[in-house]
DNA sequence: ATGTCTCCTAAGAGGAGA
């Protein structure tokens, strides 16, 4: 089973990209984040022409998450239960007995906006939603923009960003007290080349200098972590014509038994 | 390096968000 998640950064600009990339890789369940797309208007066809089922919670021009499953997602929850959002950031699914979300974390803008207030609520929001999901799915996978950057080798230059958004320590707290949880940064549990990131920014030729930083993430529950065999990031559809910032991140598992029914 | 990309509104650029 392999589930991978991209940030696309407009799902109607990259869909090709998309396509391409799912009849390369063959993900199980793909995450999607920042579709920029209202939910009636997402390419729901083009998915199923190529043998994935769209979940999709969409709305006008921000935000967006969307599952695509080989198989059909069971179960399916929108946002933070419990937690009041206008904005799309959140769907989760059942897929083969793995529960499987899709989340698009607020970037926060800086650390002196509202919008970082916010960032920090709803990782307090998510870390009770995830604590709550791990007691009734012993098989979780949370997959997708985090926009924290964990530690310092995640980062190009880390004392450049040194405590700017994305990587301050209010943010590493908030990403830690997930782990906290018993949850694995999957890239982390094999030995990787250095400066591996998945996002870069689009000026600068930050790509070309590899300037970048890794703040998309598949997490993982214990069970899943035993069955995790491979993480990586593909950098390829950020090296195309008219990418998306951010890279696919995809994570492989082997040997889970078949779901109790 | 106020740099680049994508969206919106609204009828031509400019702002928001990242």
């Amino acid at each position: 089973m392999k589930i991978a998640t991209w940030n696309v950064n407009s799902i109607k600009v990259r869909l090709d990209h998309v396509l391409e990339w799912m009849d390369r890789h063959q993900p199980s369940v793909l995450c999607l984040q920042e579709l920029k797309c209202e939910t009636a208007r997402f390419p729901v066809e083009a998915f199923l022409e190529a043998g994935y089922e769209p979940l999709v919670a969409g709305q006008k021009a921000y935000n967006g998450v969307a599952l695509l499953g080989r198989t059909t997602g069971k179960d399916v929850t929108v946002g933070i239960p419990g937690f009041e959002d206008v904005q799309q950031r959140a769907i989760a699914a059942t897929f083969e007995g793995v529960r499987v979300m899709s989340l698009y974390c607020p970037n926060g803008e800086s650390l002196t906006s509202e919008k970082y207030a916010y960032k920090l609520k709803w990782f307090e929001a998510l870390q009770h939603y995830l604590s709550d999901t791990l007691k009734t799915h012993e098989r979780l996978v949370v997959a997708g923009d985090f926009n924290v950057a964990p530690e310092d080798r995640d980062i190009h230059d880390p004392k450049a960003w040194q405590g700017e958004v994305l990587c301050s320590d209010a943010e590493r707290a908030a990403f830690s007290a997930l782990l906290d949880l018993g949850l694995k940064d999957s890239f982390r549990l094999f030995e990787q080349l250095e400066a591996q990131y998945s996002w870069w920014h689009y000026r600068v030729n930050a790509f070309k200098r590899n300037m970048g930083l890794r703040i998309d993430h598949v997490l993982t529950s214990q069970a899943m972590a035993s069955a995790c065999v491979a993480c990586s990031i593909d950098r390829e559809p950020r090296a195309k014509e008219r990418p998306s910032d951010h890279a696919p991140v995809m994570a492989e598992f082997s040997g889970l038994s078949s779901p109790s029914s």
